[in-house]
DNA sequence: ATGAAAGCGCTAACAA
DNA sequence: TTGTTAGCGCTTTCAT
């Protein structure tokens, strides 16, 4: 049970060749007896004592305001394997959009357990700006405080309105998220200006606001479709809003893209599920994820606030939109 | 930054105060001035040193073998929430379907760092086995080694099965998971049985297998519609590859449920999408995952073996099924 | 190239 | 009711 022992060496001897911090002062031949004998007795070395005394748990808490998004999963891959890569752990804290703060819960995450924190489109909490606190960067939202990782939405949204405008596209709604967000601001920021540009006042095309649940979502897309009106293309915060208004409008049998173009935002599966699939902004949740990971991991390292990275996004163009129709003639 | 000097209280008392075992040891005079001064001081008591003094993390970890599929994503909500809800945090690895495994990631989960862990539809490597090792409670698929939570899925096909046959169906196809799964093995034993009970050649229906993803499920779906002959109905190992399935009938004019009836399995918002809304079998998996999670916890703390758990599933009947169709007339 | 020894921040047994 | 004390298993400095 005792490798020092079984290898005739001393317990310091043992943690420098099994942390891999024996280059040049261990001979060879000792250190290849003492690994030897680690892996005999099935030693581990005990990781609670290694945060003790090392001050690093080897650990990050990620922070995700709905795991059960698809979005969110493919995030979270990217995050932990880029993680593990580093060997380090991720501990996982789901806030179902901010039902689980109430109670001060990254708080619970004690001291000397974790060495820094993610926060998935999730808001730190007050007291993880105080000094001293582990470090934090946030992913999918533009904050003062924190370095961040995002898609860049701005540009994924102009091409989104580039590509409706050049199919003739005037009056384009837009069917946001429900759940606040600086990331669906900003798009938000993108379309009215746009439509300015157009000459079309926002509040003359079709808007709506949903969640994101199947049934939440196609709900508030028959709330838009209301009020549709003359809108000849709706562009969505996300493909599971998207699928929603795709649901809807064919339960209303509204001919997409003959009469209404759809666009998502994600590029999840969900958008080739949809008839037609959806046109949509591809991004690459993974890459989100991995990314965010590394600033993380840099800003622990360094101690020195890393740069904001930002992670591009393309339009990839499916059945879902198509010519605007002419309404007055139709 | 010393709340016991702060106090004027022994660092003991402290920790009785602090970690809630000051009843009837304690004045509740001193301990509430221990409190306030933790508050003030912002002081949180070390997770590692705790770790190491007491012997458990309060931590347990999950390993998925995909925390992309939505059922996953719900699954991991549930357990984590009822971790949180006992003071255990929740330890995240995600194996992709086996890939993680070579370098033995969990044994990298160092001793001392977790309490026990849960396999979601992974196998625990046998080093898990080994007397000494922490609890381990497998989640979806039922082993002897290891306690398990499992869905009702022998009942819940059976529902699917009788519904239809009721609807008239004898031709039932499979569109099984190309991924293995001790789950997916019953649900075929019970088809089969069903088969043979109404004289039906499992061989002569139209049989696919296709893994969860839209691209993937889509292509795989066509592969089994090339065979579909006279099959009238067909199972689905999960709503992902129904999902699939309704998409590529829909590419090929195949009416569902008039030509083909499809039923998937999990009840995920990607049934409600569908067109015509999917037929399935409703699990919650967020019961599930709360459900090993106690299984785990009432495992390291008793040290007994505790009673396996099954949860119920339940039919839901949507559009996607429907009489079978009199292919001999049609 | 290796060993001896101190101590990370707690908890629990024992004293007072 | 509270304080004293001895480690938990490691890493690290300082000797050798």
């Amino acid at each position: 049970m005792d490798v020092a022992h079984a290898a005739g060496v001393s317990q310091a001897t043992v943690s420098l060749v099994l942390s891999g911090k024996a280059a040049g002062r261990i001979s060879e031949t000792t250190a290849a007896e003492v690994r030897r004998c680690a892996r005999e007795l099935g030693y581990r070395p005990n990781a609670a004592a290694r945060a003790l005394r090392s001050g690093s748990a080897s650990a990050v808490g990620l922070v995700v305001s709905d795991v059960t998004h698809p979005f969110f999963g493919r995030t979270l891959r990217g995050a932990q394997r880029a993680a593990w890569e580093a060997g380090h752990v991720v501990v996982l804290i789901d806030d179902a959009y901010g039902a689980a703060w109430g109670d001060g819960s990254v708080e619970a995450l004690r001291d000397g357990a974790i060495d820094g924190f993610l926060f998935f489109a999730a808001t730190p909490p007050a007291s993880l700006q105080a000094p001293g606190s582990p470090p934090v960067v946030v992913v999918e939202a533009r904050t003062e405080r924190f370095p961040h990782v995002v898609l860049d939405v701005d540009a994924g949204t102009d091409q989104v309105l580039d590509h409706l405008e050049a199919l003739g596209h005037r009056k384009i709604g837009y069917y946001r998220s429900a759940i606040a967000g600086e990331t669906f601001d900003r798009r938000l920021a993108r379309w009215t200006a746009r439509l300015h540009a157009l000459d079309v006042d926002p509040g003359a095309v079709a808007v709506g606001a949903g969640r994101f649940t199947a049934v939440e979502a196609i709900a508030g897309a028959h709330d838009l479709l209301d009020r549709l009106g003359d809108t000849t293309a709706v562009i969505c915060d996300d493909d599971v809003l998207a699928s929603g208004l795709s649901t809807a409008a064919r339960e209303r049998g509204i001919d997409v893209p003959g009469r209404l173009s759809i666009v998502g935002f994600d590029d999840l599966d969900l958008a080739l599920y949809a008839s037609p699939p959806l046109t949509t902004v591809k991004a690459v949740p993974e890459d989100l994820g991995a990314a965010a990971f590394e600033v993380l991991l840099a800003r622990i390292q360094s101690d020195e606030r890393p740069e904001n990275r930002t992670i591009p996004v393309e339009l990839v163009v499916r059945g879902s939109t198509g010519p605007a129709p002419d309404l007055a003639r139709g």
